[in-house]
DNA sequence: GAGTGGTCTAGACCACTGC
DNA sequence: CAGTGGTCTAGACCACTCG
């Protein structure tokens, strides 16, 4: 008689239940647990495919097929002949994953990030409401620049989850060179999964217009950004106000 | 001895050629030539994966996996139990997926397009490299206003390959009452896969300003977007300007 | 019940990496 | 060379849809 594999791992076994779900997606999120619980480590290798399949008791395709959807994820990065690796926001070529700007004229452009300041705060009922916290609890406010060829593009406020970022400081900031994604990375083990962007046009106002060396009133883009890390956990709230002069918002559709 | 069921349609055989592919994408590109050569139209099935395993002489796991691609680059789309569909502009459901447009207040609301002029023309130097044609070629320029809550939102000036489109006039625009590329699809047999949109801030200027019933020089979002059918082949090149006041661009990350 | 896509397995071999 | 991911096969059974 046959053993349903699918049933191992399930808590209710009823096929219509709401709770379940095929095995290799159980595997899929046992593995992530992996990755959540910092057993593998961003940029490290996590065990092979058969090693893993070993493990839980499953057929290597299964464990394949749970890769797969990782990997289609962006939280994992196969690769042939060498392994299945933890992504990384310190992988220089992840770099404009989240951020979407490329030259008009097209070609590489040289990026530096200048923090201006860094704060303690409490939550506002907006930033409350989008980090998914209680009114008055602790937050870090960050407002920074960001240039391209030495010259101001984006001007950046950022909002984290106080008790996420405890310690984030100016000083810290300025100390790291890769981006800022790296930093939550490797300083606070808080890996971004995925983001939301909300994009309007506005007017700049006086403070931006001078970062941005700009007009006071000229169109810029406003770029509200929510990042979440494992769990849909909300982290991150940014809104930055990006100078379309020379630079444009690049976006597939598919 | 075993036959190298790979090898069976490639032009040149060698593992490292460049024009090596896996079996599995060589059946994916034979059924993107039926879907371009309109043996399968928008919304009718395909034959199921058994049919093209036998026809194809590979196994169901090799026709399998070349759909698996198709579905995840939205070319068609499977149905449990009832078979694999040519993925149509015609369905509500793809109404928004190159429009991304969300009100700010959440939501639906019902939308509608207003065709204000449309007029043969020659291409010029933007327009015949956007649609990578001779400057000089006929083209078929269509302004339009898009409307949510009975609001003008969008203001859109349309080029379109005029020996694509050829036909295209005023009148058929008014009469068609869903989405511009269901049109393009049902009348013309083009089918968009993908697009690339180029989005910044401007300032609006009299015209524009007065459609979207906001007062000149407001900063309008604009959204230039190129639209690719099969082969890559750019028919479509757009230029719309959002009005972002109750509206914005709403993009995930991942 | 027949037919579809969806899941799972077991085993083979290929392509790439690094020792 | 061994070990990894990548491809391909053949066969089983599950879940869904429809007549």
């Amino acid at each position: 008689m046959r053993f349903y594999a699918r049933m191992r791992f399930m808590v209710q076994a009823s096929p219509t239940s709401p709770t379940f779900s095929p095995l290799y997606r159980q595997i899929k999120s046992l593995i992530v647990q992996g990755l959540e619980s910092g057993e593998w480590r961003p940029g490290e290798i996590i065990p092979s495919e058969s090693e893993l399949a070993e493990r839980f008791n499953v057929s290597q395709g299964t464990v394949r097929k749970a890769i797969d959807e990782m990997a289609a994820e962006n939280l994992v990065v196969r690769k042939q002949g060498k392994g299945t690796f933890v992504a990384t926001h310190s992988d220089p070529r992840a770099f404009f994953r989240f951020l979407r700007l490329v030259p008009v004229a097209g070609g590489f452009e040289p990026s530096e990030s200048k923090p201006l300041e860094c704060w303690r705060a409490k939550a506002g009922p907006e930033a409350a409401r989008m980090l998914q916290i209680n009114i008055g609890e602790p937050i870090i406010v960050v407002r920074r620049l960001l240039q391209f060829s030495a010259k101001p593009v984006v001007v950046d406020e950022i909002y984290l989850r106080g008790d996420v970022f405890a310690g984030l400081g100016l000083d810290v900031l300025k100390d790291w060179q890769a981006s800022l994604y790296s930093l939550f990375e490797t300083r606070f083990g808080v890996r971004m999964i995925r983001a939301e962007e909300r994009i309007r046009a506005v007017a700049a106002d006086r403070p931006s217009a001078e970062l941005l060396g700009v007009t006071e009133g000229s169109p810029l883009l406003s770029v509200e950004r929510i990042s979440f890390t494992y769990g849909d956990k909300p982290v991150e709230w940014r809104r930055g106000l990006y100078c379309t002069a020379n630079h444009c918002y690049f976006n597939e559709l598919s």
